[in-house]
DNA sequence: TAAATAGTCAAGCGTGTGTTTAACTAACAT
DNA sequence: ATGTTAGTTAAACACACGCTTGACTATTTA
């Protein structure tokens, strides 16, 4: 896992603090891979304000994207997400001694 | 699990967005209960401004404040941090169903 | 009652952010 | 070359945010 700063964990949560990002971000969760104008239709938003919400998701470390022809697609990096939810989500912590060596494995509730 | 609306979600993650508050969340989520003062101190912020961020976490229903005397006690809230996290992280959705039916079995990578 | 501890609240300052509009670049098709 | 699709960039505006300061409230102690 990762190791991130304090300051990049925060700009991580502010990234999926905005509720336009937050459902660019929650699309990408579902759907595994989009391009810009997939995204922008089901998000309902033009393609300037995508575009001036990736550089903000893809500065965090939370999206990557890759041309191919002229559309790019986008993809969610789940580790980041992981990295940053680590901290602020200790029961993970406390009780990844149960887990068995070959696998992480975590108990809620 | 608490069912939360697309704002309410955005509304955690903006809380968590500033790296004050998330080092407030961190402290609190290592500590499990702390005063006002004491919390203060370690932050090495004044009263005023914890008591600024208190009502953004508050507000977001990410802690929960309980005066006991003088002091006011201050624990963070799990389940709303879960409740948040959900949405955005699907990997525990997507292999839950791998899960024994007598708790709920995350697997990561 | 007076004083100390523990926190709240409102005003003010500077800075940052989300959105729109309009002009610009990149890749492909005809 | 021309046009079309796909996305970027900069300017501008309104609003929100983080922080400090200073005055205020609430609870306990002397």
């Amino acid at each position: 896992m990762a190791m991130l700063s304090l300051d990049a964990r925060a700009r991580v949560f502010a990234a999926l603090s905005d509720s336009t990002r937050l459902k660019l971000v929650e699309l990408l969760a579902e759907e595994d891979e989009l391009c810009g104008t997939h995204i922008a239709n089901r998000a309902g938003i033009s393609l300037a304000l995508l575009s001036h919400h990736w550089r903000v998701l893809s500065d965090a470390g939370l999206v990557v994207k890759e041309r191919r022809g002229q559309r790019q697609f986008c993809r969610l990096d789940r580790e980041a997400l992981a990295a940053a939810f680590e901290y602020v989500w200790p029961q993970r912590r406390l009780r990844s001694h149960l887990a068995q060596p070959s696998e992480t494995q975590l108990v809620l509730e």
